[in-house]
DNA sequence: GCGACGAGTGAAAACGTTTCCACTCATCCT
DNA sequence: AGGATGAGTGGAAACGTTTTCACTCGTCGC
C-alpha cells in the first residue's frame, strides 16, 4: 500500500527531450548511434534517468523497420537437445542485443504453419528453425522472405543455410564401434517422420554394408512408444546389438530390455544418442554420440548473421561431427 | 534459382486496400473485430489472400497500445523444471493468441536486471518470471509496472501473484516416508542461493523436529558441486538416509555413493525432488517429489489472466501439493 | 410520411519513435 | 579574408496500423 494505483504517466522520449531541453530528435541520437556532442549526450543521459524513461520498442521497430528479434522454433522444447540448443541461441542473442521469440511446435504441422506466419507478421531479423519432415519438405514452395537457419535437420537441398549432426557418420561410428567389439547381428531403431532418423538409418545401413553384415532397421511410426517397437525386435529372436537413434529411442530400448529380462551388455549391447547425464548414471552406463549443443546454437547463429550481412553469399551446411562416449553397455564380449 | 532476389514489395493494408476497392479501415475491421458487413469483410478476405499481406506487428502494437506479448524469465532454461513450465506456458499462450519472448536470466542477476528493462521497453502484457533470491528481494522496490507472476519462488511477501510448490510439505513428506521405513539418521541437502531450497530445509527441519529427531542440514554453495557437499556428508560418518533438494543435487549425491562404494539402499536410502526419466531407470529406481509443472505453467498463466482482468484483486499465493513417487531407493531395510 | 436512429463506411488523426532535410556555426583551405 | 566544408542540432515527415469522427443511407416508430 505504498502507491495506490499510480497514474502511470507513460514518458515518451518528448518528455526527455523536455526535461533535458533538446529536440526529440537529439534525444533519439544521444541514445542510439547518430552525431551528437559528449556534452549534449551527457544532459540527455542525465535526463533519461531522471525521468525513468523506458523507449517503447514497437514504434522503434515500425519506423526503423528491424526488429531486433529472431524467432527461435522447435519441435520439443522438453526434449534436452533443443533445450540446448536453445540456451545457446537465447546466449548468442542477448550477446547480441536480441529478443528470442520462442515457438514450440509441437511437432504439428498446423502450429508450424501458424508459427511460421507469426515469425512474418513479426518481421523478425532472422529465423532458426527446426522443422519437422513434413513442412521441411514444403519449406521450399513457401517463399519464406525471412532469413532462415535449419537446425537438426537439412531440408529442401540448396535453399536454406544448415548446421546438424552429421549424422550418417555418428551412426557409421557406434556401428564400427559395435563390430570392432565383436558383434555382428546389430538391429538399428529409428524415427519413421523425422529427417534425422532417415539420415541416421542410412547411416547405419551403409556401416553395415561396409562390414558385410546384414541390416534390421526398425522405424517407428509417429505415435507409438518406441518401447514397443524395441519390445518386438527383441522378441523377434534378440539380436546382439541395439541401436538407438535418439534419446527418447534409447530409453525405450533399456525399458524393453529390462521387461524382457536382458542383461546388458551380456546378453545385449546398448548404444544411441544424445549424452544426457542419466546415460551415465544407469547401470551399465550407455555408449552414446554427444551432440555438441552450444556448436550448433551457436552455429546456427553466426550463420544467420553472416547471411544477413550477404544475402548473396552461397548457400552453407554445416555438418559438425558428434563425440563418441563409450560406456559399459558396448563393453566386448 | 526459381526467382531471383524478389524486389520484396512488403504489401500493406494499403496495398490490400486498394486490391479490395474499399478504404484502409475497412480492411482492418475486417481483420479485427470492427463492424462490418459480411459482404466487405470476404471481399475484404480475398483481397488479403490475393495480395498475401501479413499484418505489421509493430504497427499495430504501437497504435493498439497491446503488445500481446509475455515475457518467461527463467533462471535455466536447461533445468527440466523451467522447460517444463516453459512448455506449459509457451501452449497456454498460444491458445490465447499471445507471443512468448524467453529469457534465461542464467542465474546472473545482472542479466535479470537487463531483461527486466527490456520486458518494460517491450511493453508486454505481462510478465512470468522465476527470481534468483536476489532479484526476489529487489523486487519490492523495482516498481514493476507489468503485471507479474512468480513462479518458483513467492518473492516478497504479499506484492506478487505466485504459483509454486508446497516446498515445506513436499520435504515433509520425504522425511515422514523416510522414518516410516525406518530411518532416524537423515541428513539433508540443499541449495544455499535458492529460496526453494530454504524452504525445503525448513519442512526437513520442521518434519525431523516432530519426530524427534536431530536434523542434519548441509548447504550448498553457489558455484560447489553437490556431489561434493554430499560426498563430505558421507565421509562424516555416513547417515542412514540422503535427502537432496532438487534433481541436480540428488544426481550428484547419487554419484556420490557410488564414489564412497556405498549401496542403495542397502547402506544409504536416497531421495529427492523432480521425477526426471532417468531417476526410474537407475537402479534402484529413486523415491522423488514430482512436481506438477503443467500445472505450475498453466497456473501462472491463469493468475496473469485473472491480474489483467481485475487488477485491484487480492494477490493471491498458489501452492501446488508434489506427488510423492515411492521407487526402490528407500526401500524398508 | 417524417424525424430519429443505427449500422456501415471512408477520411484523417494518432501511436512514439527514427531519419531526412534544412539550417547554423565554427573551422579549414587557398 | 572569404567561401567551402562539415559537424551538430531542430523541425517535420514517415513508418503501418487502429481508432475516432463524420457522414450516408436504409429502417423504424409514431
Amino acid at each position: 500500500m505504498k502507491s495506490i494505483t499510480s497514474p502511470s504517466p507513460v514518458i515518451g522520449i518528448k518528455d526527455v527531450a523536455r526535461a533535458a531541453g533538446v529536440a526529440p530528435a537529439t534525444v533519439s541520437r544521444a541514445l542510439g548511434k547518430g552525431p551528437i556532442s559528449d556534452a549534449l549526450r551527457e544532459q540527455v543521459m542525465e535526463a533519461v534517468r531522471a525521468t525513468g524513461y523506458r523507449p517503447n520498442l514497437a514504434a522503434r521497430r515500425l519506423r526503423s523497420q528491424e526488429s531486433g528479434t529472431i524467432g527461435l522454433m522447435v519441435a520439443d522444447i522438453a526434449n534436452p537437445f533443443f533445450t540446448g540448443v536453445a540456451r545457446a541461441v537465447e546466449h548468442a542473442a542477448f550477446e547480441a542485443g536480441l529478443r528470442v521469440i520462442l515457438c514450440d511446435s509441437d511437432r504439428d504441422p498446423a502450429r508450424e504453419a501458424s508459427y511460421l506466419q507469426l515469425m512474418q507478421a513479426e518481421r523478425v531479423t532472422g529465423l532458426i528453425m527446426a522443422p519437422t519432415r513434413a513442412t521441411a519438405q514444403r519449406l521450399a514452395g513457401m517463399a519464406l522472405d525471412v532469413p532462415t537457419v535449419l537446425i537438426d535437420r537439412a531440408g529442401p537441398p540448396g535453399l536454406f543455410d544448415s548446421v546438424l549432426l552429421d549424422n550418417a557418420e555418428a551412426a557409421s561410428s557406434l556401428v564400427d564401434h559395435l563390430v570392432a567389439n565383436g558383434h555382428t547381428r546389430i538391429t538399428g531403431l529409428f524415427g519413421e517422420t523425422s529427417d534425422t532418423g532417415r539420415a541416421r538409418a542410412e547411416g547405419y545401413a551403409a556401416a553395415m554394408a561396409r562390414h558385410g553384415l546384414s541390416p534390421d532397421a526398425r522405424f517407428i511410426p509417429a505415435a507409438t512408444p518406441p518401447e514397443q517397437v524395441a519390445l518386438a525386435a527383441l522378441r523377434d529372436g534378440p539380436p546382439g546389438a541395439l541401436l538407438a537413434a535418439n534419446s527418447l529411442q534409447l530409453l525405450g530400448a533399456l525399458r524393453a530390455t529390462r521387461e524382457a529380462g536382458l542383461r546388458v551388455p551380456g546378453d545385449l549391447a546398448l548404444c544411441g544418442f544424445d549424452n544426457e547425464p542419466w546415460t551415465e548414471l544407469v547401470e551399465p552406463g550407455l555408449t552414446v554420440i554427444e551432440q555438441p549443443l552450444e556448436e550448433i546454437g551457436r552455429g546456427a547463429m553466426r550463420l544467420l548473421f553472416d547471411r544477413l550481412r550477404d544475402p548473396e553469399a552461397p548457400v552453407r551446411k554445416v555438418m559438425l561431427s558428434g563425440r563418441r562416449v563409450v560406456r559399459g553397455s558396448t563393453a566386448a564380449r
